[in-house]
DNA sequence: CTGTTTGGACAACCACGTTGACTATCGTAC
DNA sequence: GTACGATAGTCAACGTGGTTGTCCAAACAG
């Protein structure tokens, strides 16, 4: 295995990077699931987020999400169906379609907040709170901004 | 924006954690491209790497990716026609189809191992080979051990 | 008033996953 | 030596999350 040595440095630190991520996600939808919302899936908190307590319309979403407008649709589609978002007409343009979080949706987005932040804690717990914040302070410092992004949904497929 | 804050540090950690995984993947693919394997996806890579230099069969890869048989198989079919893997007759188990890496995808591999490598050196450079070593062990000491894995292809989507 | 943008919807398609069903082969136990 | 259970692969149908292209209706700007 001398070529792809798994052991490699370089790709070692990717998939710590990952499994960081995925542990606080996996920890999250585990509990979210507990308190109500076994439907709210990965994508869902980030597509959430995006639409915000004001909503937004389809175009919108998708531009803030950096995928198309059709596929922003389909997705407002998908979270309608699970009773997270509801569209609305605009009473002032007869094109656009306001899409609002319902009470669902509010309660789903507040508790992940409310989780993600005892996450946090926990490894602050762990780890202590200088090592946490400079784990943060360095991949601050080493990601591009705009990297930092709540387009997660469409980067890792196509 | 009081439920949802994206300033919530709990919100925050694991953004910064999809964005370090995300500018590696992403500079690497950029390169890669580069280098002659613009058809190569993030996923591809960790499925060359459960290849192995050994090869394998589709049961044992989807076995080592956590998905299904049926799936890995598809994946495969899809690496195939890129020209990444081929398929070979077992001659001791006519069940057995063997998948192998090509030339290709040796090639692939072993440039994706080299330049990961070089982004970590990257990293190197910019906080000090301490701070990275730290990051890398304190993501290590508070991700479970399970969560620290291949399987990439599907944990995200469905 | 007319021409251009814009928002939304529809269709076809692709990537990547799922279950279920089916066939062929292998290994074992009798 | 044969019957049977486990295993490998494939096919089909489906779900989700994307893409591009097309089209229409409403809004806006000249």
């Amino acid at each position: 295995m001398s070529t792809s040595d798994p052991e490699r440095p370089g790709f070692v630190l990717p998939l710590l990077l990952l499994a960081g991520f995925r542990s606080l996600i996996d920890d999250l939808h585990t509990e979210l699931a507990r308190q109500g919302h076994p439907d709210l899936r990965p994508a869902h908190g980030f597509v959430l987020q995006a639409v915000g307590v004001d909503g937004t319309t389809a175009s919108e979403l998708g531009h803030r999400l950096g995928v198309s407008k059709q596929a922003a649709g389909k997705t407002v589609d998908r979270l309608v169906a699970l009773g997270y978002l509801e569209r609305a007409d605009d009473p002032a343009d007869a094109r656009r379609k306001l899409v609002r979080m319902t009470e669902k949706g509010v309660d789903g987005l507040r508790r992940s907040a409310v989780l993600f932040d005892a996450l946090r804690e926990r490894w602050v717990t762990r780890l202590g709170a200088d090592r946490v914040a400079a784990l943060e302070d360095d991949l601050r410092a080493v990601t591009p901004p705009d990297s930092f992004r709540l387009d997660v949904p469409g980067w890792f497929g196509t």
